[in-house]
Parts: structure tokens; C-alpha cells; sequence
DNA sequence: GTGAGATTGTGAAAATAATCACAAGGGAAG
DNA sequence: CTTCCCTTGTGATTATTTTCACAATCTCAC
């Protein structure tokens, strides 16, 4: 029998790391409890959005109380599919991929580094905190002896389609794309692009409008 | 008399620095003219979705040929303001800050980073490629030295309410903040919110219903 | 057990965004 | 100058997302 897949809206999606972030909070404080408008306050949203993306998952709150936070978290851990371990594989071991490698915040949603690659001879052997970095041509021997299944890009953006290419060919089915060009990969094959501009050119746009 | 202001839909703003970088590629190749269908081709969405954005400049295309480029730069420059330059303190010089000051797609968009703030003083007058970095306690000084506007916040979420609150008293008005925290802030002051986290699990929470 | 107060869950309405489909031009060739 | 072809610009439509408003129902105090 087919299980029962509720369809969450991306919109709705995009919140839950919120959400995730303040339950954490408040279960570290042992908090039993939260309600939608506690919720609302600390992010600067709409109680009845919280309220709304939450009925998502059926009925799940106390009327006159609020929800149960350990509860919760574990629904919205469920649904963000970090109730599995994941590993990650970083392709460029440059600034940004050091940086994401040494990412407290990585690990403490499930997701965990498991190595670097890179072309740059130089790097091979090095560490990055205890991480290897390998040569791009060890991705697929470790991609098998490590397990890991997404494949974070930090290459330049005239490297992407090469190395997403033999990252496709060696297995990984999901990427995280920090280089700013489209990738051209299987049907079945998940990309999650990261454009750091958008957000600075954003605020660059409101700041043109409201200061000059 | 007011100025005309058209406003733009965010979703459009968005996409603005996407059609940006293909216009940039098409101009430093000598290309005159590109359709709004050659352009979806590139990115991957659609060309009617292009036109719709594109018309909120008014009609700035050529029926029957395209759009032509170096005008389309100019005016997607003009909206996100990279007309004028910007200058960027980065606050937090770990790992993340690094990572961002010696990112050339900054540079490439008319943002310059001016300095780095830290209050570790082992990293008091060292420097990160050309870039200085200062305590904290020197941010009031080379703001206007150095004539930043904007902040980057790359600290951690402990110390993003703090460090934001030394910031907007020194007169930024300005944030691009990746601490994973909502800051409390004067009304006047724009707050763009970065947060990698929601990315890279939204990524998973697709794997995990695909794949399990 | 009962009443007062709180908070959820959710249909309906409003706002925002994406897509469709085609009339209105403009270019190019002869 | 006319015809054919191409691509824009845009109203209309559809889809998605947010907000509203209130009945349902749970807690807590007594």
C-alpha cells in the first residue's frame, strides 16, 4: 500500500530550519511547550503562517497550550529527512569549501563532511580541522569506503559541469551548488543551487531605493 | 516631483542577478542581441517569465530581434544598484568571514569589501589577502575612513544582537547577516537574512522522499 | 465539574506569482 | 513597400502563498 506522503509546499519547506532552530532553543531549556505566537515573536513572521505550515502534518498541537517542542522536533527532523545521517563530499577545498567544511552548523542539523577534493596537488595529504582532502580522482574509491551522497560544489563556475559530470558518473544523486552557473545532470539527480549574490545584491537594490 | 519609482516584485528582484550574469557573459563575448527565449534556455526557466520581469522597466526590447545587452546591463545594474559602489565591513573573521572577503563574485558586482572586524586580538593586524583586520572597538573610525555602509555579520549567533547593536549605533543602516538569528533593529535599518542551513535541508528533505 | 481564558486548526478571502496565448510591432529580403 | 518571420509586451487565467477570523477544544483554577 502506498505510504501516506502529506505534500508540504516549498514555501512551507523553506521555514522549517526556522522552526527547527527555535525548538532546539527550547528544548536545550527543557521548555515543554510553545505556542504559534511564541514561535511568531522570535522570527519575525505571522503566528497563523506557523499555525498554517504546521497543519501540514495533521493535527499535531494542544488547543489552550501550544505544541509539544520535543514532539515537534522530531516531526520537523522527520520531514527534513535528518533523522538520517547524511555525509557530504566537499569538491574544492578553496576559501568557501573550508569554510563549509569547518561549518558548526553542518553537523548539528545531521549533515556531516566527510571529505574534501581537489585538483591542486598542493592540497593533497593536507587537513582541513580533521578532514582529508583528496584528489578529484579518489571521489569515487570514497564515495564507497566513506558513504557519502551529496556532493557540495565550490569550484569555479567553469569547472561545475566537469566536475558535476564525474560526480554524476561516480553515483551522487544530490547536489549543493555554490558555483552560479545551471547544471545540466540526470533527471533523477537532485540540485539544490546556493547564490550567495542574490542575497547582497538584494539588499544592495533596497538600499539603492531607499538611501540613493 | 516624485521620482518614478516602479516597484518590482520580490521573485523578480531575485532573479535579477541571475539574468545579470548572463548578460555579463554575452557582453564580454561581443554579443549584441539575446532573446528572452535563449535566456530561459540558459537558466532554466521560462522566456514568458523573463518578458513579465523584464516589462516592469517599461518596454525596453526589440520585437522581432531581443533584447539588447549592454542597455538590459545598464538597467539591471541601475535596479540593484550596482550603479553605485559599495563598501563592506565584515564582522567575525573566522572561517566564513575569510571565505567572504576574498570572494571575487563580491567584487565582480560592484561590492568591495573594505575590512575585517574581529575581537580576537590574536588577529588584530593581520591581514586576509589586501584586507586589514581591526578590534571591534575601531569599527566607528574606518566606517568613515574607509567609508563602509554595509555590515556582514559572520559572528556567532550569540553575538550577532551585540555586535548588530554596536553597528547601528556607529550608523550603519545597512546588515547581510548569517548569523542564524533574528536581529532586533531600528525600523529604518534593512536587515538581509542569509542563512546556508535552509538550503542544504531542503536539499535533504528531497533526498529523504525520494530516496528514503 | 464548571467556567474563564488560551490557543489550535482551518475554511474563506486576499495577495502575490507564474503561465498562457496572442495581438502588436520590428527586422530582413527582394 | 510588401510579405514573412520572429520576438516582445501584456491582459487573462491559473497556481501558489499569505492572511483573516472564528469555531472547536484544551488547560487550569477553584
Amino acid at each position: 500500500m502506498p505510504e501516506e506522503l502529506v505534500m508540504f509546499p516549498k514555501a512551507t519547506i523553506a521555514r522549517f530550519p526556522m522552526y527547527f532552530r527555535v525548538l532546539t532553543e527550547y528544548s536545550h531549556q527543557n521548555i515543554p511547550l510553545i505556542s504559534s505566537e511564541e514561535m511568531a515573536q522570535k522570527l519575525g513572521i505571522t503566528s497563523s503562517q506557523i499555525r498554517k505550515d504546521l497543519s501540514y502534518f495533521g493535527s499535531l498541537g494542544i488547543r489552550g497550550a501550544g505544541y509539544d517542542v520535543v514532539y515537534l522536533l522530531t516531526k520537523i527532523k522527520e520531514v527534513l529527512g535528518m533523522d538520517k545521517r547524511r555525509r557530504l563530499a566537499i569538491i574544492g577545498a578553496g576559501k568557501l569549501g573550508q569554510a563549509l567544511a569547518g561549518y558548526s552548523g553542518l553537523k548539528q542539523h545531521g549533515l556531516e563532511v566527510a571529505a574534501l577534493f581537489d585538483t591542486d596537488p598542493g592540497k593533497w595529504g593536507t587537513s582541513i580541522g580533521q578532514l582529508p582532502i583528496f584528489p578529484l580522482t579518489e571521489l569515487a574509491s570514497q564515495k564507497e569506503k566513506l558513504g557519502m551522497e551529496i556532493a557540495v560544489l565550490t569550484v569555479p563556475a567553469s569547472a561545475a559541469q566537469d566536475v558535476a559530470n564525474l560526480a554524476v558518473e561516480v553515483g551522487f544523486k544530490a547536489f549543493w551548488n555554490f558555483a552560479p552557473v545551471r547544471l545540466a545532470v540526470p533527471e533523477d539527480v537532485l540540485v539544490q543551487y546556493e547564490d550567495l549574490v542574490v542575497g547582497i545584491l538584494t539588499l544592495s537594490h533596497h538600499l539603492a531605493r531607499k538611501f540613493g
